[in-house]
DNA sequence: CGGAGTTGATGAAAGGTTTCAAAAGTGGTC
DNA sequence: GACCACTTTTGAAACCTTTCATCAACTCCG
């Protein structure tokens, strides 16, 4: 007695323990009813006597009762959770396709939690494990390592996946993606049509199908306008990130002005706004100098020191169809999966155009 | 039979049927083991015989065993996952945070969940309860409503809480800020100093804190350097967004030119871009018409159009030691909260420097 | 007043994992 | 061959919720 008098604070940590929080018995107790009736209570309130639930619903309320979600999806085997793991939380064109998945997801009345893993193969795995193990409804995922095993299994276990922003040769999925071979076509022939001859293309890592399919893409535009491959010069960065695009824009910058390319496509906006930012810091001029073109067509590429031409994706749309798929997934018993291709558009800017 | 051989694909579907997963019972039952050992193998693999524990391993492996974490949790009452529910993911900011929370948990073995309230009292609510209701290890918040009384009545039911980038007035949880009165102090003196007469404040809404206090700073300069008042004009926004920064510039815009400030300090990046895009499109040079300061010094500041004058927080510390004392929460019997306050920093560029 | 029908409340069982005290097995020693 | 110390395995109990068949009470009608 006289020591919780003379320690407050221990008091707070021990109500802070855990095991402690009212459970449905002890709820019913108080209540002076049964257990199965606090759970109708809870789950078919309609069917529960006014006068009673008044009384659970106060026994509730004053001994703080809070649902043990684990015991719920214990007994229900699966939970009202959808995924997202995306591949880099701090690029905004993931973080636009997460809000299309929770729009189409509060629609449907599902909660959203979101994970990074960060282009990191190892973290992508363990998220994967740690959704599975939760019993997550589905899970939305740009992919890091296409080939993961773990992500092959995943549905055949009873965990819908639906691949976003990339399409797997697999039949086991849905997956929503932006023709990105196009979209890299659309960038090159955009720069030979200025009159570029010489172009680099800055992305990587290879692992990273999203940039294997871009530089396809800008291969084939050269092929089809009869260049040759050597009109391309591959700068491969470790990440597709700002401070990787400033290093690309260093090694650029430190070329031989003969040997150096007029033009740039970048595999994402990112990549773009640090390589710009380097080329200016540097004393190039764009596009005088070095015109650029990025990928994704994020926000911030049109308020860039110049702003960006790019190649538009439906971000939003992509993360709400995506989510789409997937409840259909475990909701409809015909679903068939599908693979939906959206197309992209060039956004053309100051950055390659001469004037303002 | 036949029909089976007609639907390759229905057959697909009803491997993918719910409650079909082996579990460690069928496992036990495979490995011609008790239901304990294979549980020994699970959690304590060295006091199990070698031999056994492939017999087991092999079993799991071809029954496809994936761990219940909802059963697991039910059994040990708490979660290995801890939340940040931040206040907008699109913000580069949080998503800066979000990364040094993810580099302190991954350090303790922990994954993080990310949830985004979108500045929406309502999602952050529903998240909320969602979070107490799995039973997460803890809770990151950047609140919205910092009255919220879901907040406040966390802790003392079992759920610790740190609120990262404010500071309630509460004693029960830890909190991690930057001194957002400071930064708003630093914003404005520095623009007095240039000789800026009249000043706009831009942000908003004012249930935000941050919101608040960076105008008391700002206020609180122009009393120390005996202004009046009305030498600071507010342009109040529903949102700390790029699209609402570009609605307040076309209000600053369409001020007569004797009553427009000559500066605006915007209370976050993402507003201090918008404005910069909206007055450039406008025709309004930046900063020989109008300078601009921003807060958060995001990434993206330096690579605006114009580079961002901005009050700079250090991101990823503030994550990662907000993570930190939820550990030391939730580990530590001594645990004291505590408040931890960092100083903001103002970085000049461009935006409110006359030449290049 | 008896029986049918309706409404509301009950409580046992199930769901998958972990824990722990107890049992079984192993090897060595006197 | 009995006993001891030690390692390994066992199985029942507990965690909390939901479901569902069953029961009780009440209303209405003949």
């Amino acid at each position: 007695m006289s020591v919780d008098d003379a320690l407050p604070e221990q008091t707070r940590r021990r109500r802070a323990d855990k095991g402690h929080t009212a459970g449905v018995k002890a709820v019913a107790a108080a209540a002076g009813v049964s257990l199965g009736t606090v759970s109708n209570v809870l789950n078919r309130p309609e069917m529960v006597s006014p006068l009673t639930r008044a009384k659970v619903e106060a026994a509730m309320a004053s001994l703080g009762f809070v649902r043990n979600e684990s015991a719920r999806q214990l007994r229900a085997g699966s939970s009202r959770i959808l995924a997202y793991l995306m591949l880099d939380a701090g690029n905004p064109f993931f973080t636009d396709v997460a809000k299309g998945v929770e729009e189409a997801a509060q629609a449907a009345g599902l909660s959203v939690f979101l994970c990074n893993s960060n282009e990191d193969v190892d973290r992508e795995a363990d998220y994967l494990d740690l959704l599975e193990q939760q019993r997550v409804q589905g899970i939305l995922i740009t992919p890091v390592d296409q080939n993961s095993s773990r992500l092959r299994k995943l549905p055949s276990r009873g965990t819908p996946v639906v691949v976003v922003d990339r399409a797997l040769d697999d039949a086991e999925h849905c997956s929503v993606a932006v023709n990105d071979v196009l979209g890299g076509e659309l960038a090159i022939t955009h720069l030979l049509e200025l009159g570029h001859e010489l172009i680099a293309f800055v992305g990587g890592p290879n692992t990273i199908g999203q940039v294997v399919d871009r530089r396809d893409g800008a291969r084939s535009a050269l092929e089809k306008n009869e260049r040759s491959a050597k009109a391309l010069i591959e700068l491969t960065t470790g990440a597709l990130t700002v401070a990787e695009g400033r290093g690309a824009g260093q090694r650029l910058a430190g070329l031989p002005v003969d040997r150096r390319p007029s033009a740039v496509f970048c595999a994402n906006d990112l990549l773009a706004l640090g390589l710009l930012q380097q080329c200016v810091s540097m004393g190039l001029r764009v596009p005088e100098d070095v015109a650029i073109v990025g990928y994704d067509d994020i926000e911030f590429a049109a308020a860039a020191a110049v702003p960006l031409t790019s190649v538009r994706q439906p971000r939003q749309l992509l993360g709400r169809t995506a989510a789409e798929l997937l409840l259909d997934e475990s909701s409809n018993p015909d679903h068939e999966h599908q693979r939906v291709t959206f197309t992209p558009e060039l956004v053309v800017r100051t950055s390659t155009r001469g004037a303002i």
